[in-house]
DNA sequence: GTACGAATTCAAGCCAACTTGAGGTCAAGC
DNA sequence: GCTTGACCTCAAGTTGGCTTGAATTCGTAC
């Protein structure tokens, strides 16, 4: 009987209780008992908030998060989709390394105004020609949570 | 005759009116004239929302885009700032690389359960814990949202 | 056996970034 | 000079993912 108190998930994981109530009242994990009214977890819910946190970092709604478990509550997710998530991150990989170039850019160029520097131009647009064909299901809370510090 | 009807600036940046309308409304962009009620865009506008698009698709918010700006429509922050937003965003693309292998592994690996197989278990212990490195006790969105979302 | 503190429930609130809808205005074409 | 249709304003609504608050219930320590 080594379940963990929500507590102790709480300090164990970081995760806020509220979130914890919240992610088992959408049935993304669940309690095995209750001490009083204590929630209790099961030891694997540890790592299983580890991979909700990285399918949130890598753009999964909850509900597609929760898609991913099978009844089993082992990952179970189809391939076609991962690959399909795992190019679309291939594709945010790209941008942030323009974006992170045309930063540069206009950190170090000396020109008096971007806009008419050449190669700032040149920069943007094939930033945007790139950006033009992105999904139309656009990542939300992702580059947040992967951006905290 | 160089400025832009708001309908060709929607059919040429794809960017709905609302949106335009929305992003005037907090200063993000800014119309030049009026045709009628008609609102007029200088033809800088397209490159600004290539900008904004870039921009939010490397999570920052409106308004750190918007902080992104100088009083006068051109990139204007302090050049230690700028680099030290193109190191972020550096980090933030190894982030995005470790997230995508994994969702590779989990998408190609035959294991029968991805939590038994050791590859997987690294790669997973590995990305928990750099993200866990950046923030030791995750703050959350909300609480650090001073800034955004 | 009482005080304490951590957890509980449930409903309501919040935030960013938009979108929607109702009702109004305008310039251009016929 | 009337119709058309794209645009306008302003307020309110939407969505996802939580958080907050008030009132309550326990187990544990004293």
């Amino acid at each position: 009987m080594h379940f963990l108190d929500i507590g102790e998930v709480v300090a164990r994981s970081g995760v806020p209780p509220s979130t914890l109530r919240y992610y088992e009242e959408i049935g993304l994990i669940r309690s095995v008992a209750r001490h009083g009214l204590r929630r209790q977890f099961d030891h694997d819910v540890l790592m299983k908030l580890s991979l909700i946190a990285m399918g949130k970092a890598a753009g999964f709604s909850l509900p597609e998060i929760s898609g991913m478990f099978g009844s089993d509550d082992r990952p179970d997710i189809p391939r076609d989709q991962l690959h399909a998530r795992a190019r679309e991150l291939e594709r945010q990989i790209i941008e942030l390394r323009m974006l992170r170039d045309v930063i540069r850019h206009v950190a170090d160029c000396p020109a008096p105004s971007h806009m008419e520097c050449p190669s700032f131009r040149k920069l943007l647009k094939s930033a945007t020609t790139t950006t033009a064909s992105r999904s139309p299901k656009p990542p939300t809370t992702r580059a947040r949570s992967a951006r905290r510090r």
